[in-house]
DNA sequence: CTCCCGATAT
DNA sequence: ATATCAGGAG
């Protein structure tokens, strides 16, 4: 199957019309717990941070408090989600910053938060589109493969999908699409086994059935 | 490219 | 047993 422009068309509509109430699965309440959730949310599911942060945010729903209590503890309190000694250490050094560069907020802008340690454009990504309604594509695992196997967008890094992606997306789409591809690839179009028989997309996908 | 990493699904 | 999970840094 030759994806066209029209099909991309196609397949964004149907994911509008099946996925339309998509939101964040992180669990958040101010710009800093939202910005913590998705820190720790890297290879790791979003259901298992939402339990590690209902236990820790608490007490640690400011910069000033989560510096506060030091990295050993913090590695500790967040271990569930792995990659814990990385995810522990950045989390305190960008603490650091937000209170001593930053009064204690999330900065706005994709520039200044990509500066944070432990954040990188997927991260950025959401940070701005989620909270300050500037519109983005962040491309994390599910987003990757999902485009790629649509070919809504082809490329080999997530930075070259989130190009192709602006490009083939509408602008005022972008953020919502986001959570269209993250909806899909959890619900059907699953890494390791795709439910492409039950697929509302199998009529416009040139990967249905193929994937090993 | 490798490393970080525990929990879960298959 | 192995692949994968809202990635990022060296």
């Amino acid at each position: 199957m030759r994806v066209t422009k029209a099909i991309k068309a196609e397949q964004l509509r149907i994911l509008e019309k099946t996925y339309f109430d998509a939101k964040p699965a992180l669990e958040y309440s101010n710009d800093f717990e939202l910005l913590v959730a998705v820190v720790l949310s890297a290879q790791c599911t979003d259901e298992r941070v939402n339990i590690v942060t209902r236990r820790i945010f608490p007490e640690l729903n400011t910069p000033a408090a989560m510096l506060s209590i030091g990295v050993k503890k913090l590695e500790m309190l967040i271990k569930d989600c792995g990659l814990y000694k990385s995810k522990a250490n950045n989390l305190i050094k960008t603490c650091d910053i937000l209170v001593h560069q930053y009064k204690g907020e999330v900065p706005h802008e994709f520039e200044q938060l990509i500066e944070l340690p432990g954040v990188g454009r997927k991260t950025a990504n959401v940070v701005v589109s989620v909270l300050y309604g500037t519109p983005a594509i962040a491309v994390d695992t599910h987003v990757f493969r999902v485009s790629n196997r649509l070919k809504l967008g082809v490329a080999s890094t997530p930075e070259e999908m989130e190009l192709k992606l602006q490009k083939a997306i509408p602008k005022d789409k972008w953020s919502a699409a986001h959570h269209w591809l993250i909806y899909h690839g959890r619900r059907l179009c699953k890494a390791r086994k795709p439910l492409c028989g039950e697929c509302m997309l199998a009529h416009v996908c040139p990967s249905a059935g193929k994937v090993v």
